[in-house]
DNA sequence: GGTCCCGTTCAGAGGGTGCTCAGAGGTTGC
DNA sequence: GCAACCTCTGAGCACCCTCTGAACGGGACC
């Protein structure tokens, strides 16, 4: 069976073999990062830093999605979409942006199933919209969650963003839910604040450490208000998120 | 079967291969240090000066993991990730700084799963690290083991930094923990007091002795209290943790 | 049995790590 | 344009962790 590298069992294709996924941007950086990042999800990634090349690698990869850039050196990436659906014409794209730029024209694009995210965004983000799609676009094959995610009695459900503590609703801000979302993903591991805030914040995030430890505290204030503590410190080395009865 | 020179079964690649390690630093003693580290695990060790070797050395070898220092004399640590990963997508890196240099540049390395420690560092801070990287991407095979380290009664979780001895849970600071792995990692072998500050404390820590039959003390007081002991000494030797029914 | 040395343990200094509070600045939504 | 919220910074504080020094106890060897 294929895994991903934290070791939990990989979304696959339907008959098994790793998703395919092709990343296109023209930072160079940025793209490794991506890559890696999708990669460790237990899937199979390319990377291309124009137009052109971003075709040639989908006409060999024929990928079920792909993270693109908006802008490219050569072309901009809604033309690149179409030559995209050309080579296959199920595949999902998730759209990256500046802020600043055409969100409208996005809007019209993603009406069909397509997602995009403005830069600079988070890892964990692309990650897990990248899922969300391939999910949702019956691309993945539904191993026993779906869009559910449980430790001991914390349930969050990712596409409502709903998360509750032995049924009591727990309202969280963004950063929070990220950050739950990332520990719920890893528990009974070790995460160092190092890694943390590489995927959870953005990769352009100057800060400290600091604001871990922050959130860390937000969350505890309310998932495990008053309860048996599931958030634990190990000192020197990161967080740890465990079900109480362990 | 590949073993290590300590005896016990080495982690091998899925074929019964010893497992790759490229090193790379620029300092050739520390370099020399850690490939002594890693071949000492059973695997096959090479070690490269600077970024160009390094690739050489890669593209021969076709390293499983990397060591790899973020300050090298012709490139830095970004740019030789992303040619080690066109010759090896699925090589896993473990990188190396310093610790004022972490905060600003290390942002976005770990983000794939790879891992880094800052120096000084210990080499059995090292070699967890790397067998922990192998180990979730994969590509060691999985011996009895997996992440939990067993002798007797006593169960080390490395991966929650979990320690229990007869199911009752034991608190360890950082360097008990370390000392106590290193002790679980060799179990009914005399180890010296110099091998022990050698290989748990930092490469340039230049206390005595002394430290590691205080910290011994603390450890049998929280692994043994009231117990049958484990840790045992052995005059003018060392120290060997053993089960008790033994 | 005495002496020396090795190992153990205690007490305490100091530095460091992590937690929390309060508030500024920016963003979102109405 | 205003209000509410969210995010991050800085400072203070408490506690933990690490190491030093010194005193004590018990083997080993003479």
């Amino acid at each position: 069976m294929n895994t991903t590298r934290s070791g939990r069992p990989a979304l696959t294709r339907p008959d098994g073999t790793p998703l395919r996924v092709l990343v296109v941007d023209d930072d160079p950086d940025l793209a490794e990062v991506l890559s890696g990042a999708l990669r460790y999800e237990g899937w199979q990634v390319r990377a291309a830093g124009d137009g052109a090349s971003a075709l040639a690698e989908a006409r060999e990869l024929l990928p079920d999605a792909v993270v693109l850039d908006v802008m490219l050196p050569d072309t901009d990436g809604f033309a690149v979409l179409r030559s995209l659906h050309a080579v296959k014409p199920d595949v999902c794209v998730l759209f990256l942006t500046a802020r600043d730029a055409v969100e409208d024209r996005i809007a019209g694009i993603t009406a069909g199933g397509d997602d995009y995210v403005t830069k600079p965004f988070s890892l964990e983000e692309v990650v897990a919209r990248v899922r969300g799609l391939l999910r949702r676009a019956g691309m993945a094959r539904q191993l026993e969650e779906g869009p559910r995610l449980t430790v001991g009695d914390l349930v969050m459900d990712e596409d409502s963003h709903e998360v509750t503590r032995a049924g009591e609703l727990i309202e969280l801000s963004p950063t929070e839910f990220e950050l739950l979302r990332f520990l719920m993903r890893n528990p009974r591991r070790v995460l160092s604040k190092a890694q943390i805030l590489d995927r959870v914040w953005s990769y352009d995030f100057g800060g400290r450490a600091h604001v871990v430890e922050l959130y860390i505290s937000y969350l505890r204030k309310k998932v495990d208000a008053g309860r048996e503590p599931m958030i634990h410190t190990v000192r020197g080395a990161g967080y740890v998120l465990k079900p109480v009865a362990s």
